[in-house]
DNA sequence: TTATAAAAAGTGGTCAGACCACTTTTTGAC
DNA sequence: GTCAAAAAGTGGTCTGACCACTTTTTATAA
């Protein structure tokens, strides 16, 4: 017998169960989940033990609730969550400081990625960069992080990143200082060349701008 | 008015006062907290409502509950966020090279830190492996992989490893062949010396080697 | 026909009560 | 003093009810 699932609570598997509705009737982010009575009659369960996983998954920002509207599959997963963990569990700086850290690993293994493979150095996407701020003059940090990530082809590392961005990556959803647009054209310009080190010595000189902002 | 907080939900203002009674009558990591009933009335508000405040701390495993012994409050840091996001991203990410390769850039990373570091290469675990791999020819390499994300001392990034390997890493929850044997032994030593490039090298002849079986 | 307001239906928010299963505490017989 | 049975305490779940709010439908007036 699988004795480490018999035991499970039941509302965890109401929250697996939620997930695979949601992947079976494939729902995008942003659109309306089945309503909690039909989601009670559907699983075959009572309205407040949908209610317990569904307010779990909200807390998680992983669903969106309006009165009276209905219950939606969340966009972006991220509000109430950093103020809850903030609250619990990211209080001390070695928590805080691990999420950064994590997340870097993750970019700094984007950008040798693409160092190394000539196919990803010479997308036009990092050339619109260069474009952009020469005339802007600026560019959004986050923007160039997550092209990186993405680029990179690891879907997974990317959906990390991303969660770990929405805990981390306040600091970085802005416009980028003057410092910072001769590292992140250093950082591009290397990449684009395939010079390895280089990026990834101009990232960490952007990584520690980033820290003292 | 604060009309932002005004509206704010119930439940959430449930969690707030929670942690308030915690802090308040200052109960300690796994001491109990009042009962269901007890918060409730305490609280001036239903139980299901009391109850959805509590499963959503306990699916972030911020406390723990007993059926029919009671709730309590968690010891630090044995929070599940990391478990709980992996089960909504490994869930659709059916690529298992994605899982590998994102496995191995942590690995990557907890062997550059080590190796950069003196004090964790100097730590005896790694004579000990040595000494294992002298007297009993072989070693369990998830154990050794485990140590090493261990040492590297991020607690975030050994979390999400964790994850990963219980997805991929059945191949590598055995004994070391011969061929596997050398490339442990100089990847250790490398790190042990301070040597970043040569443990990388080692590691990546190793994992070809785990590919293969 | 179109526009607008009223009514109805749908949906989340909350509460109260009931019953079950399990654990802890108390009781009582030995 | 021991130990088993009874009682009390507690979490787990379901049902039904009512409220507040939103969306849809319907009815009325322009």
């Amino acid at each position: 017998m699988d004795k480490k699932t018999e035991q499970k609570k039941v509302f965890l598997e109401i929250v697996q169960q939620l997930r695979q509705l949601i992947k079976m009737e494939k729902i995008q982010a942003g659109e309306k989940l089945p309503s909690e009575r039909v989601l009670s009659e559907r699983l075959g369960v009572g309205r407040s033990s949908v209610r317990e996983a569904l307010r779990s998954l909200e807390l998680l920002g992983l669903i969106e609730t309006r009165h009276g509207g209905g219950t939606f599959l969340a966009s972006t997963h991220k509000h109430q969550l950093v103020e809850i963990l903030s609250m619990f569990i990211l209080e001390d700086e070695k928590s805080k400081k691990d999420v950064e850290l994590t997340r870097q690993i993750h970019e700094k293994e984007a950008i040798r990625v693409i160092s190394c493979t000539e196919t990803l150095q010479t997308l036009p996407v990092w050339d619109s960069f260069f474009v952009k701020l020469e005339i802007e003059g600026t560019i959004n940090c986050l923007d160039v992080l997550r092209e990186i990530l993405i680029t990179s082809g690891n879907r997974l590392s990317l959906k990390i990143w991303f969660q770990l961005a929405a805990y981390d990556g306040d600091r970085l959803n802005r416009n980028s200082t003057e410092d910072e647009k001769l590292q992140i054209q250093t950082m591009l310009k290397s990449m684009q060349l395939g010079y390895e080190r280089e990026a990834l010595k101009a990232y960490e000189q952007w990584m520690k701008n980033v820290q003292s902002i």
